[in-house]
Parts: structure tokens; C-alpha cells; sequence
DNA sequence: CTCCAAACATCCGCCATGTCT
DNA sequence: AAAGACATGGCGGATGTTTGG
């Protein structure tokens, strides 16, 4: 599409330059004018005035501020301004006339918040200026979405934002329109942007003309910035992609708008469904739209226009409104200026799919379930291995396909319903350790002719989310044609605060499927399924071989037993390694193996397992091995066990021991997780507020190699209108008719805020004070530790945690393993199993939490009233392939409560 | 410190397809 | 209705840059 960041121009970069010192590292998808008059004041009004939370506030940009007052750099923001505390605000300057543009980047797909603090920098200080320390500022789109008292000038996007054009003659008003025409003034009746700043509006408009050396493709017109979606002087053309091309030069040339150190809003253009619903799908707002709420105040959008390609609202009209399809937005233009606004519809406003609220649903990181007793999540068409993502300065690589050449299709089964529902979509990471958002890919909405699908796209928590319907007569099943990969550029998202991830040969994502059903009372049950593991690189699906299948995972410490791989890109010259890694990482042990080379093939590989290096051990070893075609071609590292000669090898699924890591349960803070991931095992959660494990029936796992990453977790169920993270999932177990406890019906219910307690019968969260209440300690090596062997057919007691602050670290957070339900223990702690106890008594890691496979054991027996501390402890005992070891944490007593069952 | 290769990020070109004139 | 222009989508591959050994 067309974009003036691609316009070369020298001498654009006016703006770009006075802001360079901006470490813009971050994104600005959106650029809004604020003008403020005088400075120096709390623009917030009524400092009482609630504040909306930061998703009814779209992202940020530039303030205008009187020159004089301003007449500095601004170095940071204060608090974070993104609702986010581990972020913080960058903020460029520019001067002009009489009024400074500040330019405020924040980390990708973080809402601002609503009220920030600019911080003037040194220079500032030495200036005696000290009354503008920490200046609040309200940020936000346009009045009517926020804070009443100030006004934005006008807002738009970081494309028309760009330091594109240094042509004076260029008005930034378009003849038909502009959004920047806006009559808004500050609350001291000051100037309109369009008067404040010559300089800018080139800049936003951007002018008509393509660089040299830029792609023929590349045309600049005064469509592309009269309305931010209107990639095409010829809208109504073939259906553009949500995702346009961005120049390397853009990256090269920080600015206020980082453009290049940005994502570009992805969608550009909404569309229309079939009932001339307009349907946006960029994401560059939609963190923000994401929270309009309606029962806010002032949430609201005023009048909306849509034209063919954007979508706008009107000043002065209370309530938001489509226009109708053939509406000419010109004629309106003269008129009355209105504001563009990012094609993203809240959700709200959104028909059909998933009406219920995001912040009821469970976060994208907790572990859900692929089925319950009454519904599947069935992945009925797996993806091709290989993706090459796109990035954002390149075209659309187009939608993950199939082996076999069509898409990945879904099924939803059990469900009996005739509402349609949503399935949301997003990449997952498909690492050893529990499925989380991928930091560095997401999810890509494709459009298209030869996309059948529908699909809705929105951002939850930083994560792009698509959402395609579900529909009875379709029999719940869907083709997922639309959903291509992202790829976000590693410097971009490293430099987030509070990432941990690298993205350097972090490449392998999966989809992963949710789908949230709703139930009698409220609540809904919520279900997650992800595909095997997606290796997105561009030259891996051409060099690096992968292993999908192994007809073994496991032998007797003898070796020589033959293993055959299937995969792909084996070569003549293909060998298998074997090797063994400590804990904290380190190779002990390397040995290739015999490849039968007259046997194999491109796609398997005949091998001989080679003898472990210790004959001698007394419990079971865990090893991997690869794949290599030549130096650095080489596979992901496949999981093998070895077991000694005098045990008897207990043979479980791999997904048992490789989800919670070789040694067992890890700590997900240990593995760099995000505060907000709490999981033990994807089959068990715990949450920080009111935690709850469960134990969910067994259900076959897809088969094949990473049949370990189905999550298979209790199901959650939520009940509408509760809190995401507020509330607290709390796990309740069904009774078997005439409410006896099933072992094999627990499920988590969301029981949003306190007040809100389940229908289902359970006790509200945090009154656990009837319930017997247990204290788990975790060993040192993240293993749970329990007194005795539970029978392994026993019920899983519900478990309640309690007392956990909102900002309980990771150790505290961590799920506990399920069997940390064993109430029975209790008053005991519980003390880790060595290792090798562990993997020679079970090899499904104790601490795991195996909702779903029931480990009825260790649930079963009869509660007894006491307290279990979990305690985490050498945490670096975690094992973790390719040396992601854990790192050690604190101790955090985890006190956990018994839950009465319930069901739904 | 340099060198080198892998990995990353971007650019280039081509073809297919769709819409508009 | 057909043809041409123009645009985007969807690639494959090349190339420049960064990173790590």
C-alpha cells in the first residue's frame, strides 16, 4: 500500500529530526494533537474525576503546548502512561510557532493511559522550571472519549504523521476533508492545530509525489492521508490487506512518530460484512477502542462516517452511528469537520461472534482446557510446519496453510447451542515451556478473495486476537484461511520493559485456538487448542531439517533399539545427535548416532539409538537429540528418554514431561515468564488472587510430536461480566448428579470480583475460611512435594488460594502444581521427591498440575483441613532445553484453601 | 580486536488477481 | 464485453545489517 514513509525527502524530516533524541524504540500507532493552554496545569480538571482505565484511551502522541512553557526536552513520562508499570513513556518535542508537539511512543499494543506525567528534563531543571515537574497531562483521542476539560486538536495516524513532506504548499486539509480540520480547541480556547502548525500539516498530509528508488508501487495521493484508511486511491479495489509495506528508511530515521522503530497500524480500511456492518480491522487503535466501554462516561465515540475506506467520527453527536455505505463523507466535510478514527470498532459495537466483554475472559496467558465432558476444541486440520512471517515492511506472506495445501480447519464439538460464537486466534509461543502470547509474532488478519472466512480482529493485553465465527450450521467447524503470521522485529519488542524473551532464533509460534462458550447462569466455559509448533523463518522451510514424528521417545539405557523420525528436509548427509544437558545448561554429553542411510529419506530418517553414556543409573534419563544437515542446520531438540536396566520404565505421554519441563513443574517466573502468565502446568492453574486448581478428565492429546503443547487444563469458566484479572478464576468440581463430586468434572469458574460470587454453587473466592485449608512447599528444583503417593483414581480436591496481592511475584503466582490439591497431606509439608525418585515413580512430574488427566491420585483422598505451603526453591533446578534454565527465585509461601465442589 | 557465519530485516521482482476506466 | 491500467496479494529469493561465536 501506499505509505509517505515512503517519501525520501531530506528535507521531511523536520519533525523527525528535532525528535530524534527520543529513544523511539517503541510504537506510535497513532499521533494525537493536544492542545493545552495554559501549561503548567493539571489538565486532569477535577483531579477526583475518575480516571478511565487505559484501554478507553487510544494511543498517544503529540501535545501541544505553548512554546514558551515547553521550551525543552522532554525526556520521559512519569508514571507509565500506558496503564503498563513496566513501561515507560518517551517523549519527543517538537517547536513550532507557538506551541510545542510532543510526541509520545509507547511499547507496542499498550493502551495510554489516561493521565500521564511529563517529566522536563535537566536542562529544564537547571532553568529553575521546577513547577513543571511531572506536568500531568490527559492524553486522549478526542474529548468525547475522555476526560472532560480538554480537548484534542485532532489525531491521526503515524502514515499521515510521518515526516513525509516538506512541501509547504501541501495543505493538510484535503479538499474533501481533513482530519485535521478539527474545530477542536484547548480548554482555554486555543488555537486549532490547522493554525498552529504549517509545518505539521505537510508532514501529516504528506504529499503527493514518490521518492526515487522507491518501489514502483509506491504512489503517494492525498487519499492516503485523507482518510488513514484509504490505502488506495481506488478503495473499493481488490480488498486490501490489514497490513501494509512500511520502507527501510523509515526505520532509519527516528522521529517523534518512530515510525520506523513502529508498528504500522496493520489493517488499513475497514470492511463491510455482508450486512454493511462495518467492520474495521487495524490494530493500531484497537488497544484503545478495545476499552471503550460504554456504560463509561464519555466513552462513547460521537458521530461516526464511514466512507470506503474509513471510518470517522463527527464532533457533537452523542452516540456513534453508522453511515450508511453510499454516504458521500465529502459532503460532509464542509461542514463539519470531523475526526478519523482507527477502524476498530469497540467491541461493543462489534455484532455477532464473541459479545462477551475482555475483561471477562481469562487472560491470554492462563492455560485453558481443549475440552470438558461436554465440549472439544478439536484442531481437525493441523498447519504446515514451515510460515515464513512477514514483517511489517513487507506485503502479506499470505495465510498459514495446510500440508496439504488448504488452511488449518477448527471444530468445536459438543456444542448444541444455535448462537454462533467466536473463536479467537492468536500466536502462541511453542517453546518447552507453557503457551503464552508470542512476544515476537502476531497474528496477521488476511483478506482477500480467496479468504471465505470472516474475520474480526482485536488486540487483547498486547495480542493481536482475530476472530472468526463458529456457526452451528457450519457445525461449529471453521477453515481458518485468514490468519497469517506477523513477525515483529526483535530490537522492537527486546527493548520493552518487562520482556524477557529474545527473539534471536526464537522463530517457532503456534496458533492457538479459544473458544468461550456460553453457559445457563452467565458464566461461559472456555476452551484453548494449539497447533504444533509453526517454524516461521524464511530459510527454515528450504535448510532446516525438522523432526514431526518419532516412533519412539524412549529405551532402555542399552540403546540400539531402531527410532524412526519422519520430517522434513533430511538430507544424505543428515546425523543425529544425541546430547544430555545439566540443568543449568550444560552439554555433558554428545553422540551421534548410526543413521541407516540406505533406509532413509527426505522425509525419515532410520535411526539407531546410541547406548546412554551411564549404564549404571538407577532412574531415568533425559536427553535429547537432533537432527543436523551441516553446521547450524540443525532441528529443534527432541525430547528421548533412557531408563535404566533394573527399573521398569513407566511409560506416560510426553506431554507429561516436557510441558512442566524434563525435571518437572517449573516455575513460570523461573522460565521468564510475565507476571501475568500463573500457571503450573497448562492443565492446572492457580491464580494469584483466588487460585484454584483443577483436575480435568483425560483426554487423548493430538497426536504426534507436539501433542505436548495441547494445553489441556480445567475447563474456566467465567461468568459474563466479571473482571479479567480482577477476578479471579476459581476452580469448582462438579458434582456428579445430586451433587456428588465427579473426579473427572472439575472445572475453574470465573467468579469475576468478590462480590460476584459463582452461580454454580461455589463459594465466592476469598471466603475459603470453612474450607480446609492446605499449605504446599515446592522443593528446590520446582518439584512439588508431597508426603505420599496419592492413589492415582482419587478426586482432585478444588484448591483456593488466598491472600495473594495483586503483585505477588511469579513464585507466588505460580500455579501450583495440581497436586498441590492434595489436601490430604496436610498439615504436612510437603518436600520435593528427588528427581530421580520422581521420574522412576511417575513419570508424569508431580509437579505438574494434571487437571485433566485427573491424576485422581493424588485428589482423592478425603480432604483434610490443614494448610499446604508451596515454596519455591532452587528454582534453577528447572531443566529446560537448549539451556533455558530457570533462575532462582525467592521463596513465596503460597497459601492455598480448599474449595468446596461445585459445578456449573 | 577482527573475522566469519548465521540470523535478521528489508528490498526486489515476478506473477496472479481484482477493480476501474 | 473486452482490453488496458493500476493496485494489492503472495510469494521466492537476494541483499544489507546485526549479532554472536
Amino acid at each position: 500500500m501506499t505509505s509517505v514513509y515512503e517519501d525520501k525527502d531530506p528535507n521531511a524530516l523536520g519533525l523527525a529530526e528535532e525528535l530524534s533524541q527520543v529513544s523511539c524504540q517503541d510504537e506510535l500507532d497513532f499521533a494525537y494533537l493536544f492542545e493545552y493552554d495554559p501549561p503548567c496545569v493539571d489538565f486532569t480538571g477535577d483531579q477526583d474525576e475518575p480516571s478511565l482505565p487505559p484501554q478507553a484511551l487510544s494511543s498517544p502522541s503529540s501535545v501541544a503546548y505553548p512554546l514558551e512553557e515547553v521550551a525543552y526536552d522532554i525526556k520521559s513520562c512519569s508514571p507509565s502512561p500506558y496503564g503498563d508499570p513496566t513501561s515507560d513513556g518517551l517523549v519527543g518535542c517538537e517547536h513550532h510557532e507557538n506551541r510545542a508537539y510532543l510526541g509520545l511512543s509507547r511499547p507496542a499494543g499498550l493502551a495510554l493511559s489516561p493521565r500521564i506525567e511529563i517529566t522536563p528534563s535537566r536542562e529544564h531543571y537547571n532553568h529553575g522550571r521546577d513547577s513543571l515537574q511531572a506536568h500531568p497531562v490527559n492524553i486522549s483521542p478526542r474529548p468525547t472519549l475522555t476526560v472532560p476539560g480538554h480537548e484534542c486538536l485532532a489525531y491521526r495516524e503515524p502514515q499521515c504523521l510521518s515526516p513525509a513532506s516538506s512541501n509547504s504548499s501541501t495543505s493538510w486539509h484535503s479538499e474533501s476533508f481533513s482530519p485535521w480540520a478539527s474545530p477542536c480547541v484547548s480548554p482555554s480556547g486555543g488555537h486549532t492545530a490547522v493554525d498552529l502548525c504549517p509545518r505539521l500539516q505537510n508532514i501529516h498530509t504528506g504529499s503527493p509525489r514518490t521518492s526515487p528508488g522507491t518501489s514502483p508501487r509506491t504512489s503517494i495521493t492525498e487519499d492516503s492521508c485523507q482518510g488513514p484508511r484509504s490505502p488506495s486511491p481506488r478503495p473499493g479495489s481488490r480488498s486490501t490487506s490489514p497490513q501494509g509495506k512500511r520502507t527501510y528508511d523509515m526505520y532509519k530515521t527516528p522521529s517523534l512518530f518512530p515510525g520506523p522503530r513502529s508498528r504500522s497500524p496493520s489493517p488499513h480500511g475497514g470492511h463491510e460484512d455482508p450486512n454493511g456492518v462495518l467492520y474495521s480491522h487495524s490494530s493500531a487503535l484497537v488497544d484503545g477502542l478495545n476499552g471503550f466501554n460504554p456504560a463509561l462516561p464519555g466513552s462513547n465515540p460521537a458521530k461516526i462516517i464511514k466512507t470506503s475506506n474509513a471510518t470517522f467520527y463527527r464532533e457533537s453527536q452523542p452516540e456513534p452511528y453508522l453511515v450508511p455505505p453510499d454516504l458521500d463523507v465529502k459532503t460532509q466535510s464542509g461542514a463539519e469537520p470531523f475526526f478519523v478514527i482507527p477502524p476498530m470498532w469497540p467491541n461493543h459495537v462489534m455484532p455477532g461472534i464473541c459479545r462477551i466483554p475482555v475483561a471477562s475472559l481469562p487472560p491470554l496467558e492462563w492455560p485453558l482446557p481443549t475440552c470438558t465432558d461436554q465440549y472439544e476444541l478439536c484442531i481437525e486440520v493441523q498447519p504446515k510446519q514451515h510460515h515464513r512471517a512477514h514483517y511489517e515492511t513487507e506485503g502479506s506472506r499470505g495465510a498459514v496453510k495446510a500440508p496439504t495445501g488448504g488452511h488449518p480447519v477448527v471444530q468445536l464439538h459438543g456444542y448444541k447451542g444455535k448462537e454462533p460464537l467466536g473463536l479467537q486466534i492468536f500466536i502462541g509461543t511453542a517453546d518447552e515451556r507453557i503457551l503464552k502470547p508470542h512476544a515476537f509474532y502476531q497474528v496477521h488478519r488476511i483478506t482477500g478473495k480467496t479468504v471465505t472466512t470472516t474475520s474480526y480482529e482485536k488486540v487483547i493485553s498486547s495480542t493481536k486476537v482475530l476472530e472468526i465465527p463458529l456457526e452451528p450450521k457450519n457445525n461449529m467447524r471453521a477453515m481458518i484461511d485468514c490468519a497469517g503470521i506477523l513477525k515483529l522485529r526483535n530490537a522492537d519488542i527486546e527493548l520493552r520493559k518487562g520482556e524477557t524473551d529474545i527473539g534471536r532464533k526464537n522463530t517457532r509460534v503456534r496458533l492457538v485456538f479459544r473458544v468461550h462458550i456460553p453457559q445457563p447462569g452467565g458464566q461461559h466455559v472456555s476452551l484453548q487448542a494449539a497447533s504444533h509448533a509453526i517454524e516461521c523463518s524464511q530459510r527454515s522451510a528450504h535448510e532446516l531439517p525438522m523432526v514431526e514424528t518419532q516412533d519412539t521417545d524412549g529405551c532402555s539405557v542399552l540403546g540400539g533399539q531402531q527410532m524412526i523420525l519422519s520430517g522434513q528436509n533430511f538430507t544424505a548427509d543428515s546425523k543425529v545427535v544425541f546430547i544430555e544437558k545439566t540443568h543449568d545448561g550444560q552439554q555433558i554429553w554428545e553422540v551421534e548416532a548410526t543413521v541407516d542411510k540406505d533406509k532413509s529419506q527426505a522425509n525419515m530418517l532410520f535411526v539407531e539409538i546410541p547406548p546412554y553414556r551411564d549404564r549404571s543409573i538407577s532412574h531415568a534419563a533425559k536427553v535429547n537429540f537432533y537432527v543436523i544437515n551441516g553446521k547450524r542446520k540443525r532441528s529443534q531438540p527432541q525430547h528421548f528418554t533412557y531408563t535404566p536396566l533394573a527399573v521398569p520404565s513407566i511409560k506416560t505421554e510426553p506431554v507429561d514431561e516436557y510441558e512442566s519441563g524434563s525435571l518437572g513443574f517449573v516455575m513460570p517466573q523461573a522460565l521468564g515468564m510475565s507476571p501475568q502468565s500463573f500457571y503450573s502446568s497448562p492443565r492446572g492453574l492457580i491464580h494469584p488472587d483466588n487460585c484454584l486448581v483443577s483436575c480435568q478428565q483425560g483426554r487423548p492429546s493430538l497426536p504426534g510430536p507436539d501433542s505436548r503443547f495441547q494445553q489441556q487444563s480445567p475447563a474456566i469458566v467465567y461468568p459474563r461480566g466479571a473482571k479479567g484479572l480482577s477476578g479471579s478464576p476459581t476452580l469448582y468440581q462438579q458434582p456428579a448428579g445430586g451433587g456428588v463430586p465427579d473426579p473427572h468434572r472439575s472445572v475453574l469458574v470465573h467468579t469475576g470480583s468478590p462480590a460476584q460470587p459463582p452461580t454454580m454453587g461455589a463459594p465466592p473466592h476469598g471466603s475459603p475460611s470453612s474450607q480446609p485449608s492446605s499449605i504446599i512447599q515446592f522443593s528446590p528444583t520446582n518439584h512439588l512435594l508431597r508426603g505420599g503417593a496419592p492413589p492415582p483414581t482419587e478426586p482432585q480436591p478444588i484448591m483456593y488460594c488466598e491472600g495473594y496481592p495483586q503483585g505477588v511475584t511469579a513464585a507466588a503466582r505460580s500455579p501450583a502444581p495440581a497436586q498441590v490439591a492434595n489436601a490430604q497431606q496436610y498439615p504436612t509439608v510437603i518436600q520435593q521427591q528427588p528427581y530421580v525418585q520422581k521420574m522412576t515413580k511417575n513419570r508424569t512430574s508431580p509437579g505438574q498440575m494434571e487437571p485433566q488427566r485427573c491424576s485422581p491420585s493424588e485428589e482423592q483422598r478425603p480432604s483434610v483441613p490443614g494448610r499446604v505451603t508451596v515454596k519455591q526453591e532452587n528454582l534453577d533446578q528447572a531443566y529446560l532445553d537448549d539451556g533455558q534454565g530457570a533462575s532462582a527465585n525467592e521463596n513465596l509461601p503460597l497459601t492455598l484453601h480448599l474449595m468446596p465442589p461445585c459445578s456449573i
